[in-house]
DNA sequence: GCCGGGCGTCAGGAACGCGTCAAGACCACC
DNA sequence: GGTGGTCTTGACGCGTTCCTGACGCCCGGC
C-alpha cells in the first residue's frame, strides 16, 4: 500500500510506531536522525513522512525546509511541544498536521489516513523537464541545453513557485507572497522584472516566452 | 483569496471567527445550522468548510456526509468533544483535520493555511466539458476545440461564476456582486457587454447561444 | 399602431498592466 | 575601504482592458 518514512530518534516510539504502522498496513521506513531522514525521503520515496521535531542533529524545521522544496508528499509532524507558536511555525513551514506527544495510536492513524487521502494526487516529481531546460527542485540547479546556470536565491524562489503548478495559472499575489512574504502583495513590478530575469536566463526567446506565460491582470503560468 | 464557509450555532464564536478570518484576506459565508450550511456550501461554492459538529438541527457528521460526495475542498472540523474516538470518527468520515474547542485562533488559521495549501485541486480535476469548450477551474484556462483562448480578468471572473453552477439560474444581481462588487448591483449593462464577449469566444454561434443563455429580467444560465 | 423595457452590438477614450532599462541602495567578501 | 553581485525603485512606451454612451432590435402592454 502506502510507504511510510517515521523520524524518531527515541527507540521505544519507533518500535511502538513500526508495529501499530505495519499492522495498518504501511509499508515502513525508519531514520533516526535529519541527515539519514532527508536521505532516506531521497532514496526511499516515501508517500507519507511523520517526523518528530526533536532530533539529535537537526532542528526538525531544519529537516522540513530540506524536504518541502521537493517532496509533495503529506509531512505529519510530531512533538512534546503543545505551544501553539511552535505549531504555527511548523504548519507554515510546510507540515500538514501537527500532533503532541503524548498521543494515542488511534488517532494519529486516523489523521495519517486523512493525510494520505488527500494527498494521493502525485508520487511528486523533483525534476521538471522540458525540451530548452531542467529545473531540479531537489539540487536546486537549473541546466539550459544541458549546461548549468546560475540563478539568484530570488530568481530561484520565483521560479521553483511557478515550475512548482505546471500548466496551472499562479496568482501574482500568491506568487508575492510566498517569494516575497505577505506585505508585498501589491509589489507587481517585482514580478516583472524577474519573469525577464527569468525569461532571459531560460527562454530560447526571450521576446516571445514559450514557458513563461503572463496572463495579463491574473498571474503567471508554467508551460512544459 | 480563497472563500471559506463556517458552520457554526454560536454567535459569538461565529462573529469572532468571521473577523479573523476577513483580517486573514478570506472571503467568509457562515451558515449558522446544517441545513443551511448544505445550502450555502452549494451555492456560494466555497473553498474550504470550518464545521462545528454541535448543532441546533443535523448531527455534525450528517453534514460531513452530505458534504462529502460532492464537495472535493477541504473540511476542517470544530468540536468541543476531545475524545480520540469522535476525532477518528470525523476523519475516517471525510474532514481533513479537527480542532478542540477551546482553541487558539493563531492555530486555527495555520491549520486552515495548511488545508488551503495542499487542498487547491490539480488541474484538469475540477474542469467543465462541454461538446465545444473546457473550462479548467484550477488551471484557470479555456480551451475551445482543443486550442487555448485567453480570457481578461473580467470575462474569467463571470465565466467561472456561471460555469460553478450548470444548468442552475444565477441572477444578475449575484452575478454583479460576485464580479464588480456590492455597490454595481444595477449596472446590468456590463453584463451584456461581457456575456457578448464570452459569446465570441466560446460559443460556435454567437448570434444563437448554445451554452450561455439569457433568461431576461432575471440572469444567466450556463446549460452543458 | 404606438410605446417602453430589456437586450445585443459597436466604437471610442481613459485607465491600467506589462516589458524594459537604468540608476541607486544594500550587503558580503575580499 | 574597495569591489562585485543582488535587490529595490522609478520612469517610459506600448498594447490591452475596462468603462461608457449611443443605437437598433425584439416583444409584450396599452
Amino acid at each position: 500500500m502506502s510507504r511510510v518514512l517515521v523520524v524518531d530518534d527515541d527507540v521505544q516510539l519507533l518500535r511502538a510506531l513500526r508495529i501499530s504502522l505495519r499492522a495498518a498496513g504501511y509499508e515502513v521506513v525508519t531514520a533516526p536522525d535529519g541527515t539519514s531522514a532527508l536521505r532516506e525521503a531521497a532514496t526511499a520515496h516515501p508517500d507519507v513522512v511523520v517526523l518528530d521535531l526533536g532530533l539529535p542533529d537537526l532542528d526538525g524545521t531544519e529537516v522540513l525546509a530540506g524536504l518541502r522544496p521537493w517532496f509533495t508528499g503529506p509531512v505529519l509532524v510530531l512533538s512534546a511541544r503543545a505551544d501553539s507558536q511552535d505549531k504555527v511555525a511548523a504548519l507554515d513551514a510546510g507540515a500538514d498536521d501537527y500532533v503532541t506527544k503524548p498521543f494515542d495510536m488511534a488517532e494519529l492513524l486516523a489523521r495519517l489516513r486523512a493525510a494520505v487521502r488527500r494527498g494521493t494526487a502525485e508520487p511528486g516529481q523533483a525534476q521538471v523537464v522540458t525540451d530548452h531546460f531542467t529545473v531540479d527542485l531537489a539540487a536546486k540547479q537549473v541546466r539550459v541545453d544541458g549546461v548549468q546556470v546560475r540563478l539568484t536565491p530570488t530568481e530561484w524562489a520565483l521560479l521553483s513557485e511557478l515550475v512548482r503548478s505546471p500548466g496551472r495559472l499562479v496568482g501574482q499575489k500568491q506568487l508575492l507572497q510566498s517569494v516575497w512574504g505577505p506585505a508585498y502583495e501589491r509589489e507587481t513590478n517585482y514580478l516583472r522584472v524577474y519573469l525577464a530575469q527569468l525569461r532571459r536566463k531560460l527562454e530560447p526567446d526571450p521576446a516571445h516566452p514559450r514557458y513563461l506565460h503572463t496572463e495579463p491582470g491574473m498571474g503567471y503560468r508554467f508551460t512544459p
